[in-house]
DNA sequence: GGCGAACCATGATCTGGGTCAAAGACCGGC
DNA sequence: GCCGGTCTTTGACCCAGATCATGGTTCGCC
C-alpha cells in the first residue's frame, strides 16, 4: 500500500534524529503549529513518515481508522462511491492539511495519491494520548474539524445549487486563494487533478468541465499553458460567478468551534 | 428575535432552582451526557433557556457567533443562500442536537425555527472557560463536529451524484434512524418541515419532491396520512434505492475525530 | 523518435428535473 | 362553519448538462 523507501533526503526512514519536525515547511500550516519545541519532539516520537505514489489508496473507506495523517508533500483527493461508481470527491488535500477524521472508528472515505505524496503518519491510540497531555492540541483538532465543516457547507450549497459555470469560477477562485495562504501569487493556479477528478468533485461530467474551461478561455477569463496550469485573468467576473461578496477568500484558516 | 416567556413549566425562566439539567428528556443526546451531577450544575449556571416561534430567525449567518445553542424541543432547519435567494439548507436540528458550530467567529449559516423550538443558550465566550475546566467536554464537542462532518460528507455525495428518487429515499431512511434513535417506531416518519425546504435540502424543486412523494406512494413504498405524516412501507426497497448496504443506520451518533 | 495509453476537447443528441401555470387540500381565525 | 392564505399536487413544456461518439494532444517508455 505504501513504499516507504528513502526520498530526495527529506525521508530518511521513520525515525530521524535531526528533528525534522522542527524543519517541517508545512508546520505552521498544520496542526503541529500550536506545539513548542518540547512537544513537537514528542509528537515526533510517535511518527512515521511515507512516501506514496500516485493512485495508490492511502486508507479505504470502512476501513478501521487507525492512523491520522498530515500531508506535507503532493496532492491527495478523497472519495465516497455509490454501488454502481458513480463517485463524489469530498475533497482535495494538500501540503498542510490534516486527513483521518473518521466516524465510528472507521474511515469514512478513501484516500488516493494524485501526485507522489509525502505523509507523516500517527497512530490513532498513540495520538489520543497526546491529545490528554497537550489540551492546546486537541483544541486546534476542533478548529481542524469546525473549518472542515465550513467548507463542506459551502460545497452542499455549490452542489445543491449552482450552475456548471459557478461551480468552476468557485473551484478556481478557491484553488488560488489557497495558493495565496500558501505564499504564490494567487494568479498562477496549478491543477494536479484530471478534469474528471474535477468533475466529481463538482457534480459534473469531465466533458462539461472541459467545455466549461474553454468558454472561459474564450471569454478571456483565464489562459490555459497545457491542460494543469491555469492564470486567472479576471478575478472579478469570476468571483461574481462564485457569488462571493467581492474578492472574499473562499475558505481561510483560522476560528473556531 | 426570541420570546422568554413561560412555556407549560418547562421552561421557568432564565435560571431555576429545581436543576431542569437534571431533568432534562434530551440531555443523554445531547453534549451534556458526558457530565457528571456537578459538572451539570455548572452549566446550568451559565446557561438560559430560550423559546422561538416558527419562522423567526435565530442567528443569522456571517452575525458574530457569541452563542451556541442545544436544541431541546422543536425543528430548526439551517441554510445558506445566494445573492439571488437561492437557499440550500445544510441541516435540520432537533431535540439533543447542538448548534451554532462557527467558523473564524461568524455564523456559517442562518439558523431558523420550523416549528415552536426550544433552546438551551451558552455564552460561546463562558462555554470555552468551561472547555478548559473539563477536557471531556471538549472531546466531545469534537465528536460531534466529527458526526456533522461525517453526515455532511454523506450529504455532498447525495447533492454531487445521486438522483431525485435516490435523495428522497435517503432522506426519508435517514430521518427514520433518527426516529429509533429516540426511541419511536422508524416506520411512522414526520416532516416538520415544507416540501420547499425538503427540495432545499435535496438541491431539488418542490415540485420534485412532491412528484417523487407521490411516485413512492404508487409504488407502495410509502403512505401519507396528510402531506407531513409518512408511514414507510418498503424499507427495503428505499434502502436499496439509496445505495446503503442494506439496513444500515444512515448517520449513527458516536465514534471520534 | 515512434508507439501506446491516458487524458482532453468538441460535436450531436437525449433526458431528468426545472420552470411555469393552474387547481386542490388544509388550516387557523373570526 | 365559512373565508383567505399558505402549502401541496399535477400538468405541459423546456433546457442545462448528461451521454455517446470521435478525434486530438501529451508524455513516458523502449
Amino acid at each position: 500500500m505504501t513504499t516507504d523507501k528513502t526520498l530526495d533526503g527529506i525521508l530518511p526512514g521513520p525515525a530521524d534524529r535531526a528533528s525534522p519536525c522542527a524543519a517541517c515547511d508545512v508546520r505552521d500550516l498544520s496542526i503541529c503549529a500550536v506545539l513548542d519545541a518540547d512537544e513537537l519532539k514528542r509528537m515526533e516520537e510517535i511518527v512515521t513518515r511515507l512516501a506514496v505514489q500516485p493512485r495508490e489508496t492511502i486508507f479505504r473507506e470502512a476501513e478501521p481508522a487507525d492512523y491520522l495523517f498530515n500531508v506535507t508533500g503532493g496532492a491527495v483527493k478523497v472519495y465516497k462511491l455509490l454501488a454502481d461508481g458513480r463517485r463524489q470527491i469530498t475533497g482535495f488535500f494538500f501540503p498542510g492539511d490534516f486527513l483521518g477524521l473518521a466516524h465510528l472508528n472507521k474511515y469514512a472515505y478513501t484516500a488516493e495519491a494524485i501526485e507522489e505524496v509525502r505523509l507523516c503518519r500517527f497512530s490513532r491510540r498513540k495520538l489520543e494520548k497526546l491529545l490528554e497531555l497537550y489540551p492546546k492540541l486537541e483544541r486546534r483538532l476542533l478548529q481542524t474539524a469546525s473549518n472542515e465543516l465550513a467548507s463542506a457547507q459551502d460545497q452542499m450549497l455549490l452542489l445543491g445549487r449552482k450552475t456548471a459555470r459557478e461551480r468552476i469560477a468557485t473551484f478556481l477562485l478557491a484553488l488560488s486563494e489557497r495558493a495565496k495562504r500558501h505564499g504564490r501569487s494567487g494568479d498562477q493556479v496549478s491543477l494536479p487533478m484530471s478534469r474528471g477528478d474535477i468533475g466529481d468533485y463538482l457534480g459534473l461530467t469531465m466533458e462539461t468541465v472541459s467545455r466549461t474551461f474553454t468558454r472561459f478561455k474564450n471569454d478571456g477569463k483565464v489562459q490555459f499553458a497545457g491542460a494543469r496550469q491555469v492564470t486567472l485573468h479576471d478575478r472579478q467576473a469570476l468571483s461574481r460567478l462564485a457569488g462571493l461578496v467581492e474578492d472574499e477568500p473562499v475558505s481561510a484558516v483560522a476560528g473556531s468551534f
